[in-house]
DNA sequence: GATGAATGAGTTTTCATTCAT
DNA sequence: CATGAATGAAAACTCATTCAT
């Protein structure tokens, strides 16, 4: 946390952070302006500065923010899961269609800008969308430890081909247009079942 | 004659749209400067007006040049593939991969602005990059009728999720780093075996 | 407050009002440069557009402003003339040179960019222009009531007829060159005579 | 005339120059391009350099070609005039009339251009427009031998007062919007019978 | 802390002019 | 002579950031 500490200011700063979620998502980090989040916000511009270096300093921030949420929010629900790994899995991955509806603004950000911050701004390694892939990761593990899954595979490949799956789906269906009810969840499943099916240890092999 | 097209012309317009490519690719659309793409070309910054009419409109050119020819080189390799829709399957894949490997700066272009272009550049429809998921759609088609594919899965999901997990593994495995002689294959290989295994249809279910 | 209208803006809006019309007067509207004009304003060069849209909404509201002025002096100046019509049609003309004398700038400016801004600024329709033009015409319908001025004669026609005259002959008398004492005083006397001549109802006619 | 004197370059020159006072007429000397001068005229845009130093000698010399041909042709017409000084004045200002309606293109162009020209181009005395206003001086002066014409009156004046008069009146009259048939000849009449009656020596003064 | 007017560096784009063919 | 593709200097405009109040 910054340096503004006591509930007032600290009541700002995320009303900023959620402000730039907000506009990033719509507009994109570089067709975004500073005082289209201060308005957004209802801030001045120059309290934009007063708890963010720059406008750099602003994204990672808000990212880092929202992923620690919803890193929280993942690690919180799937302990409370009741099952093997299969059964973690297909939590995982409703959780993350869910995250999508619920929060399509914070999605949208962070589907988009997560290409731009990794790469283009120096010097910053994107922890937190790490220890997102980490949580995956794990639950493939324990897949793996209890037999359920395939051993000849490498689980953080699999960590990211099913978040790049599911990512690309997701913005497809959710994030562009309006989708009719059912379909989300149909399309979803059959998500869940081709990774599922393809992770699992079969038998006879 | 007002835009040229002579040889010489041609040739310009081709080193013009090669060097966006590289600059793109190395800086990401917004950081990376017209007068940039004029050096590298070796042309004046003028010059490339000549050619396209703004900068929005080299991003573009340069995305569906660069998508034509993915999507013709594909059709054509698919074409000689003896096999059956699974065998197409993986040799898409490999394609895949390969075009990675050996055209990196593209990949990479590819990768990071095809959320941009799409999203942010107005009244742009993607439709080479529609042709491409097309392209996988048509192959995971033929393995339904075949037989070889389950058809509980919506064909057109399968291709985004397909093309979306083989683009994040590749972002991270080939774009960023170095990667040891021989992982790449055998991740590459352990997600086709991933989605062959999650597509099959299999007999006993 | 979107744009600034506390008292120290407005001082600074006319400021940069001011050194454009100075600017513009000097070089023309095409050769001027917006940076010229914060220069000469004391001021930055973005500082212009926090108060006008553009260069051309710089131009507009210079002329809009200084015309309006214009007017509002002509019509308090007449309304004190004690006298007939062609008393008030000489007081006109005169305020008109002491125009040119006392604000050679703001004189050279809208003679200069009369016929430029009404032309080539598109959507422009110069409204100021059009009500100083009534309050000449204004006189010489009162002169027509009167009886002192024919009516066999157009009064918009003549309004531009006298303006179009002596703005000629004010820009090359006063705005090229140094007058000597009284050369002036003489030659818009003879103007003012011809004008008056050319209008007065004759007896025998 | 310039180097290229053979039959078919004069004829390339003269279609430069007519194209240049077409587009010019058009869209005023700023915001018209050399190379839209050149399609205008059916050449290449280097050409116009083979006959012309710079845009701004284009401007100059179309002026100057024009002005000449107008002066000649005033010059000839008034020659043929059989009557007195008023009469040449009437038919003076009758030639400017319809050069206007026969040439509108043409006096669009001087009329905007004069002031730019002649004000804001380097080291450019315009010694035509001279010659035109001593052509009109010249039958003031007539008129004043003859006695028609009052002497207490600067000619010089007066040819500057007549030429702004009909300037003004011809620009709102002719160059902008449709003017119903006889509208025109009524409106120049008076125009004239309003100089021409303020001009006049009266007897009894 | 909060404000928002002011700043000015940085970028795209235009277009008169050149010169190799 | 003629061409027109190429040049690159110049200018308008934007917007992240600062700082006096």
């Amino acid at each position: 946390m910054a340096s503004p500490t006591n509930r007032r200011s600290s009541d700002k700063r995320e009303r900023i952070l959620s402000a730039a979620v907000k506009v990033f998502a719509r507009n994109g980090y570089y067709n975004a302006k500073v005082s289209e989040v201060a308005r957004e916000a209802g801030v001045a511009d120059g309290t934009i500065y007063l708890y963010f270096k720059n406008k750099d300093d602003l994204l990672i921030k808000a990212f880092e923010d929202r992923m620690t949420w919803i890193n929280d929010r993942l690690r919180s629900e799937l302990a409370k899961v009741q099952g093997d790994a299969l059964d973690k899995l297909h939590r995982f991955l409703e959780l993350h269609i869910l995250l999508a509806i619920d929060e399509r603004e914070l999605a949208e950000f962070i589907t988009v800008e997560l290409r731009q911050s990794s790469k283009f701004i120096k010097e910053y390694k994107n922890q937190k969308f790490g220890e997102f892939l980490g949580l995956l990761s794990e639950v493939i593990k324990q897949g793996q430890d209890e037999g359920l899954i395939r051993h000849n595979i490498d689980r953080h490949t699999v960590s990211r081909a099913l978040f790049g799956a599911c990512d690309e789906v997701l913005l497809s269906l959710v994030l562009r247009k309006e989708v009719p009810e059912g379909v989300l969840d149909a399309r979803m499943a059959e998500l869940t079942g081709l990774f599922i099916e393809g992770l699992r240890a079969h038998r006879q092999l």
